[in-house]
DNA sequence: GAATTAAATAAACGTTTGTTTTATTAATTC
DNA sequence: GAATTAATAAAACAAACGTTTATTTAATTC
């Protein structure tokens, strides 16, 4: 046999991006093998190459696509105008929603960064930088506009990402605590974290906006 | 060529150990070859099957003896007789203490997982829970005797582990910060998000300590 | 100092790896 | 409806993998 009835390039080549995914979270990288992959999508091994030059390829383009959709998602969520504590507050919520969301992707853009070519490892840490460099600035501002207490700007930053990002490694959907309320919970372990004081106006408004979401 | 002068078990299998732990850190364990280790201790690959029947024997190993080194240096450093802050702060200082003098295991320990037998897998997994354990008991001890705020104590306790651990992905000995500084930035991090209000007596001691070691 | 044991080598095992080549078929184009 | 293109199968590639076997040599024992 040769080519199938009904194939399609598009349909195939999303198969085996969900499909990598998947394995790569599930057994690595360097444990997934072409052939399982190709038996997980339905195809033969050498099928994948039409797509992807090499297994390398595949998983830089995964980590880039996460990456370029995590930027992306805060660049459309980020507040305009306003005060550091809702910046925060969109920060992590967006930043919990996105990991959630795509918790397979993220554990394979954190764990299989060793296994990129050290100019494609470049680049994604650049990205990662730039990301985080947000967060950074929030606190740096809210630190100067004394509604945070914050000892250390870049290394609250890097406790607060890793916090946030660690949920992937425990929850599970559908079990005892929905992503609306772990949201809320990590929000205000943020806050305090952070020594937020906030104006009884300001505390209302994130407030309510936790419970809604919630 | 057989046995090499100078060759001693001991010494060849303490040479294995480290240097598995330092190229299963760096490259990962499915990437690291029997081989590539062989190479960097010095000796043939057959040599290494005389102290590790398999591969998935070492990686285990490594892991057991790490598992079993963090639970034992925390029954060594638990306070009797103490306050859920002084315990709580025990507790930050251990880990991180521990966390960083082996960054290289930790990472192995928190990565490869995946790669052990289920049986071995839940072996790792009951002792995991069992050091974490501590910490929820410390956190709900202080929450019910209205010392700290906590919202959910398994979530803070999750939240807590991965924020203190996370110190091993971007912190590089002899840097812009001390293990100390760091240590004493993440204990207020941790103080406050946990809501801890500490009498004065007691805040001037826990403060006192931090500064001390710092 | 001969016998024994421990430690390591050298070479090979079968298997699996990522990838390439060649051939074949379905869908599209003109 | 013939020609072309896209998609896939099937088979093969060399290289690398974890591991085993047989052998050799250093150190220890008596």
């Amino acid at each position: 046999m040769a080519r199938t009835t009904g194939s399609d390039g598009e349909k195939t080549e999303s198969a085996i991006r969900e499909a990598a995914v998947t394995l790569m979270a599930r057994y690595g990288y360097e444990a997934m093998s072409m052939r399982q992959l190709a038996a997980e999508v339905g195809v033969q091994a050498a099928a994948l190459y039409r797509y992807f030059p090499t297994k390398e390829d595949l998983l830089f383009t995964l980590m880039r696509e996460h990456m370029e959709g995590l930027i992306q998602a805060w660049d459309s969520a980020r507040p305009v105008n306003a005060s550091p504590a809702q910046r925060l507050s969109a920060y992590v919520e967006n930043h919990i929603a996105f990991h959630i969301e795509r918790r397979h992707a993220t554990h394979v853009s954190n764990m299989e960064l060793r296994s990129l070519s050290p100019e494609r490892l470049t680049r994604i840490l650049r990205m990662r930088t730039a990301y985080e460099k947000e967060l950074r600035a929030i606190l740096r501002d809210g630190a100067e506009a004394d509604v945070f207490s914050i000892d250390d700007t870049g290394l609250t930053a890097m406790a607060l990402i890793q916090m946030m990002t660690g949920v992937i490694v425990w929850f599970r959907p559908g079990e005892r605590l929905s992503i609306a309320e772990v949201t809320a919970t990590y929000l205000s372990m943020t806050m305090r974290l952070v020594g937020a004081r906030m104006e009884t106006e300001e505390a209302r408004h994130v407030h309510e906006h936790a419970q809604l979401r919630a």
